[in-house]
DNA sequence: GTGGCATACTTTGACAATCTAGGTATCAGG
DNA sequence: CCTGATACCTAGATTGTCAAAGTATGCCAC
């Protein structure tokens, strides 16, 4: 398992998937090498796993995808945070800390 | 789904049943019970994934398991954590808190 | 110009962990 | 006696992630 790299808990994708399309419009693959720079190469979130969620979180409609053709002249699928996305990841951020914190409480006994 | 309980996050009950154990020796009910008094009341964990987690865990020598009586006369199953055991927590804890950090990361950025 | 690598997306199947919901049994209190 | 808390167990459904495969394009080195 795991060594340098932590590995994802399940619910925490979404999270990260929404808080790296709040910077701004972003393809799938861009997504994952956002998320893998931002936490120092400690998260690494695989194309199987990336996609689906992609999925499932359009179904949702946090994010809205368009295909579109970048700078590097290749066509990719860009997504973008709608305005119940950008609720959606303030719950799932509110969520997090609250479950942070009740570990953090549970490990601080004696 | 989850109102004011945090719901649990996939990987992270080992870590809390570990850790519930190192305060002392304790049965499956009490385990539950320590969890969510210690957290104040935000984590529930409940009984139909505690006893297949506690399962798992003895298989994995991480516990130790007999049955006895305890002080309300009553028969309950006592869970005590093995020299393995404990380090398997401190495995834990290490790589939620690099969890932790990086998600952190991702968050902070702007 | 072709071979390999990074980019970019998709799908399938396996796997693991949790939860829901059911069951059993004992004990205490009203 | 009945209910609720304690105490344990199990089956089945659900979900999310991952591994592994596939397709296709563009770029660079040789």
């Amino acid at each position: 398992m795991a060594k340098n790299k932590a590995e994802l808990l399940q619910g925490t994708l979404d999270m990260l998937i929404l808080k790296s399309l709040s910077l701004g419009e972003l393809h799938g693959y861009g997504i994952i090498q956002r998320i893998r720079q931002l936490s120092d190469e400690m998260l690494n979130v695989e194309q199987g796993s990336l996609y689906p969620a992609l999925y499932r979180i359009e179904q949702k409609g946090w994010v809205s995808a368009r295909w579109d053709i970048h700078d590097t002249g290749r066509e990719a699928k860009f997504y973008k945070l709608t305005r119940a996305g950008r609720k959606q990841l303030e719950t799932e951020e509110a969520s997090w800390d609250r479950l942070v914190l009740a570990i953090t409480k549970v490990r601080q006994a004696t």
